[in-house]
This record gives structure tokens, C-alpha cells and sequence, in this order.
DNA sequence: AATGAATGAGCATTCATTCAT
DNA sequence: TATGAATGAATGCTCATTCAT
């Protein structure tokens, strides 16, 4: 893959060091204006060793990446591994969002900057390490909501899964990312008390996905 | 504001030149690999030119960047200036989306690239400009249609419109850019047809918006 | 002469007024930094104008100097027209640049630039240009002293003015220039009043002059 | 201060490379157009490495200044180690003076430059760097003298050394510097036998300082 | 004659990558 | 394996000079 031997043979604190300074540098900066060294520094390793783990930037980026995908699909077990009816599954992702999105804002950003990619290549081969999996779980989740008879059977599942997820994409944003942050605040000013903010959405977000604008 | 005044009295053919060349540009390499050479060889120009247009690169893209605005905000119009039901309006939404994203996929990207921004004030600054006007007139049409009654009167008409224009945010990088071209294919395999499939899109999401998943 | 036939002919107001902008900018910022396109604004008049009156940048630097040599031989005219005795003479040319270098800064700082100039062929025309006036009438007002009896006869005449005029030209400069001004508050610190300084400093260099070290 | 660890560091021989290289550069053709690439091809280093011993040109330049005024603090020791009289060391600084300036002309040049700088700080922050010991040693030495009755009380032992300074700058200038060159020949014909002429100024100068022109 | 837009060579600086130790 | 100094191509920006109007 995109990591050496080297790099894997190394202890794993080294390794979570390393991916760590880099997964900062990536999110706060970007692709574009992380700096090699500047991720050595805050490893405390030489650019030198970097090279040896990686063969190139894009190399590491592409692997923390990869290994961000784990953190984001946390939020997938919810739905995955409960038997609750999904509105109920859907409420406890938006909750968990809030949170998750707050607290790992440079993971959100990186996956943020991921989606903006203007390499084909990258931008393909991230959509598909990163989406696949999202894709089929939420699939499937609303395929055995159908079942159970939670959704309605007239929709298409892989669809309306694809829409469902879009909404959510765009709610970790808003929590994690500038411009969606402002973007939010635009419709929905921000509160005093975040909780309230916090309760609102989540009403208002399962009455829309509940029974839609009609 | 971001030009200069040698920009404006530039013949509008020129300008229209210099404003195309660098929108091509940014939107196919991102602000940071896009090279201001490059834009000036593209508009037949000189570098020395740009830079009496423009005090900064930066400057230039945040022109470019209004100036997009104002096309992408020819979708809205389908909005405000007609009174059919919202349905009906949703549906020409997501026509003319489908349309449009396909022949102006720069301009879709250079929009997706602006929603990534990492610097916070160009981020905020992009998300004002870009959003503020759809924000005001998607929460203005959903109450509108409350008051018609097209629209169930117990939801926010400020956050179902922060939800719906999300959803549409999300199906314009769908149809041009790269990381949600292939998010797409994950939920919703390419058709030979693409009619066939646009018409799915179009009658899944309408569905989906008028009755939500229930 | 550096001039091109179209500055000759131009209205005297017009010529002093480019004039005046280039010295400015030449003193302010040293030669390589000043800007045309600064000198012309100030002018009132086109950069394209600019290069109808002086082919080069360095044309209208060597006029600049050139110009400004008339005024600062004013401070010769002591020596060369009263019939005073010579340290009488020396007295007036000292208060005389104390007055003047604070009250043409700029113009000292033209000079001392051109006193660095590190073109061999442009310092070597300025060195002609500036003081070969300065030598003539200091060698003859010391040369006529030396006839009065007012100067020892067995010191160099040629010499001796060399370095009378050494010390004033420091002097000059260090009333006008940056590095002049703060290598001798080095040796003499700033007084609250002026004045005491200024008459401090022609005290001390008559005895000097007169006297010598023993 | 101005330069990296890394240069520091760095065997002193590579050191003196850089540093004889930029000075050379930095006399010969001024700050401004003092190129960073050739200094990096006379060193024989890259410019990359350039980068990494100084953070700016003007860091280099601060530098080159820096580590040049210990060479021209050589001919203070004349004045602050021996107990001769001061009219004995003055002879002995004016003949140092001669055979240091021509030997080494581009350190007088750099010299030079720095004493024209128009930026106020950098010119404020030479003149305390370059003179404050000049000032002292200048000052001291004639206290010394005064104290044994080789100088007359009645005079300022700062302002005279500030003279005597004075004095001996523009001579070093006169050697080395283009514009002095060529101005001392305005006053001193050159010789043929050099020797002649030096021998001239040695005397000629004494005369001056001990008697004065009276 | 005057204008000021256009030109493009030129330079400081950056940073991914290499390599000697 | 680790280091970090060395490299040099790449790029944003400047500004003297030109030239069409």
C-alpha cells in the first residue's frame, strides 16, 4: 500500500506519532500547504524518516486517510449493530455527529478536504476508500427498515440511503468546517445555549426526514 | 473591492477573458496549484497584466468567485420568480441542477473547492458571499408555501431550508465534481441511459421530499 | 546632456515639479528603489512622459544630481565671495549646513547616496560633477588665506581643503542622514535645546580648525 | 541573531566560504542588486542551502555587516594598545589606513554602502553596530592623550574624536570607494609613485591635526 | 506631446525530495 | 535505521521600459 515496511515495522506509539502530526497538518492546512517538515517536527522525527515510512506527501496523506476512515465509521455502528426502528438509529447518529464533529473537527476537515480534491485520481480513489462503506450500511440499514416496515416500500433504498447520507455529510461539516460552520449560521443562528441549538436540529431533522416538507 | 480599476475599464470582452482563464484554472487545480502564469497565457495576456488587475493571486480568486455567484444563482430564480406548488418548483430544481452542473462542472468545482477553503477568513468570507442570498430565498419559498399550504405548517422554515438546499448543494458536486461523481456511483450505479437515470434521481427525490421516509 | 529635447522645452513649472518628484524619491528610497511609476504620480504627469524627458531611469537620476549640485553650492558662495577671514568664513559655513541639511534633508541624502554609488562609471561622474567646485574654491579660498596670513603657508593648500571639506561633508550628513545622525549622537549626545548643540558643535570645530589636537 | 543554527554549525571553512561570498557580492554591487543566486554560486552551495544559514537576504546582509566590523576594528588597536603619543599613532593609523584600505576595498565599499542605507532602521541599527566601539576607543584615546599632555585641555575629547574620526573614514574611503577615489584626485593629483603620494597625505595630515590651519 | 496599459525578464523565496554520514 | 543538511526547480510578484491610442 502506501506505507513502507519500515514504517509498519516501527513501533505502533511511533506510528500513531507520526499519523497524528500528519493527520493536524493535513487538516489544518490542506493538501497543498502541508509542509513535510513541519509534520516531522511535531512527530519529533527527521524528514529524513518520513521518507523512509513514505515514498512521498501524497503517499501519507493517502494513508492517513485511509486510517481516518476507522475514526469516521464509528458513527456507522449505530446502524449497523442496533435493532432499534431508524428514526430512532437516526437521532442517536445526529446526536453522536454533534459530538463527534465538535470534538474531531480536524478529522471532519480532513475529510472535508478530501471531498474537494481536484486530482481525478485521488478524488476517485478517496471517494471509494472512504464511501463504500458508508454506502453499503446505510443501504442496508433502510433495506431492513423497509423490511420491518419502518420505511415506507414505494423508495428506492440505495437512493434515499444516498440521500440520507448526504444530509448527514453536510450536518458534520456544519459542526466542524469554516465555511460550513458560517454556512449553517446563516440559516440557523447561533444560540446562546448550545444544547437548545442542539435539540433543535435534531427535532426539526427527524421531522423532515420522518414525513418530509409535505 | 477585489480588482483593480485598470480591471474595470478593460473592455468587457477582455475581462470576460481574464475572469474565464482563471476560473478554468482554479477550478481545475485548486487555488494553490493553479499558476498565474498559466492564466495569463490562457487569456493572452501578460503576467505583468494580471497583477495590474489584481493586487494578489488571492485577489483574483476571490473575484472569480463572486463573480460565479451570480450564474450559480440562476438556479434560484426558478425559486423566487414563479408561484407554481414547491414540488413542482423542486422538480425544476433538480432538472435544471442535472443541466447545469453537467455544462459548468468548473464552476461546480471551483464552488466545492471554496467549501473546503482551510484559511478561516477566506472561508467565512466565501460562505457569506456564496450563501447568503440562497439562504434568504430557500427559507423565503418554504414560507411561502406554508402560507400556501404546500408545506406542512410544524416544521422551521429556516432549517428545512437549510436541509433542502443541502441536499441540492449536495447533488450539483454529484454531477461535477469528481469525489461526489464516484460517491454517486456507490449508491446509484450509472445507467447507459443517462436520462433514465436523471429521471430516477428526480422522481426518488421528490418522493423523498414530500413524504420523508415514513 | 541627459535630458531629451522635450524636458528643455517644457514650461519651467513642469520641469521644476518632475524634478522636485524624482529627487524625492531618489533620496527617500536610494536609486534602485525609487520608482518611476512613484515619480510620476508625484509629478502629476505619465510614466510614459517620464520616458519623453529622460530616456533612462538613470538619465533622470544623473540630471536629478546634476540639478541639485546648483543648490547645494550655495554653501560655497561663503567662501567664495566675502573677503573674511577664513575661520569667520568657516563659522558662517557651519551654522550655514546645520540650517541648510536640516532644512534639505533630502537633498543631503541625494548626496550621500551618490557618494556610495556602486557603479565605478556613475560614481566616477558624480565624484566629477558634484565636487569638482567644491575643490576649486576650497583649494582657492585656502590658497587666498594662506596669502592673507590667516593660514599658516606651510600646509598644502589642495590638501587642507580636502580635508576642510571632508569634515563639513560629514557634518552635512550628520544633520541629514539616518546613519550620520546616529553616529554622532554617538560622540555627542542630543541636547534638550538645540541650539546649545548647534553652538557646541561650531565651538568645538573652530578650536579644531584653528588649533588643531596640540 | 541573524543567522540559523544550521549555519552555525557548519564547519567553519564553509562558513568563510559564504560569507567571503556575499560580502564580495554585497560590495561589489550594492544590497539591492546583490543577487542571492550568485552568491550561492560563489560559495559553491545552493540557494536553497542559502535559505537555510539566514532566514532573509537582509539577514545575510546584517550578517556579512556584522561579522565585517571586527576586520575594520583592526586598525583601533593602534589607538587602544600601545602607549604612544597620539600624534604617533595617528601617523601609524594613517599609514594602516592606506595599506588596509586598498587590501581590502570591498569591505570598505560595504562600509560605504552602509553608511548611504536609506531604510532608517537598518541604517540606525549599522551606525550602533559599526561605530559604538569606534565612538569609545576614539573618545578614550584622546582623554589618554589630554591626561598627558599631548592634546590641549580646552577642547571636547568627544567632539574632537568624533572629528578625528571623521577624518579617517573618508580617508579609508579614499582608497577603496569610487566616488572618493575619484574625489581626492580632484584635490591630489595621483602620482606616479604612489609611495610619494602616500608619504604626501601622511605629513600633510599630522600638520593639520596638530597645528590646525592657523 | 501625453497617456497609461502592456510587457516579460528578473529575483527572492519555498519546499518536496535526496543523500552522505 | 535515523538524521538533517543540501538541492534546485518552481512560482508569485515587481517594475523599467515600450507602444498603441
Amino acid at each position: 500500500m502506501h506505507m513502507t515496511d519500515t514504517f509498519q515495522n516501527l513501533p505502533a506509539e511511533k506510528q500513531a506519532r507520526v499519523l497524528r502530526a500528519a493527520g493536524d497538518e493535513f487538516a489544518r492546512h490542506g493538501y497543498e500547504n502541508a509542509k513535510m517538515s513541519e509534520i516531522a517536527a511535531a512527530a519529533g522525527v527527521s524528514v529524513g524518516s518520513l521518507y523512509k515510512y513514505f515514498d512521498h506527501k501524497q503517499d501519507m496523506y493517502l494513508h492517513v486517510i485511509h486510517r481516518s476512515i476507522a475514526e469516521m465509521e464509528q458513527l456507522l455502528t449505530i446502524l449497523s449493530t442496533t435493532k432499534d426502528d431508524i428514526l430512532l438509529k437516526a437521532e442517536r447518529i445526529i446526536r453522536e455527529i454533534q459530538r463527534f464533529s465538535r470534538g474531531n473537527s480536524l478529522l471532519m476537515k480532513l475529510y472535508s478536504g478530501a471531498t474537494a480534491q481536484n486530482d481525478p485520481e485521488m478524488a476517485a480513489y478517496f471517494a471509494r476508500e472512504i464511501e463504500t462503506t458508508s454506502a453499503r450500511i446505510y443501504s442496508q440499514a433502510i433495506r431492513e427498515a423497509q423490511a420491518a416496515g419502518d420505511i415506507r416500500p414505494d423508495i428506492d433504498p440505495d437512493f434515499s440511503a444516498f440521500l440520507l447520507h448526504s444530509l448527514f455529510m453536510m450536518l458534520q461539516f456544519s459542526y466542524a468546517c469554516e465555511y460550513h460552520k458560517e454556512r449553517l449560521k446563516l440559516y440557523v443562528p447561533e444560540e446562546t445555549r448550545e444544547n437548545t441549538r442542539d435539540d433543535f436540529v435534531v427535532e426539526q431533522m427527524l421531522k423532515f426526514l420522518k414525513n418530509g416538507l409535505r
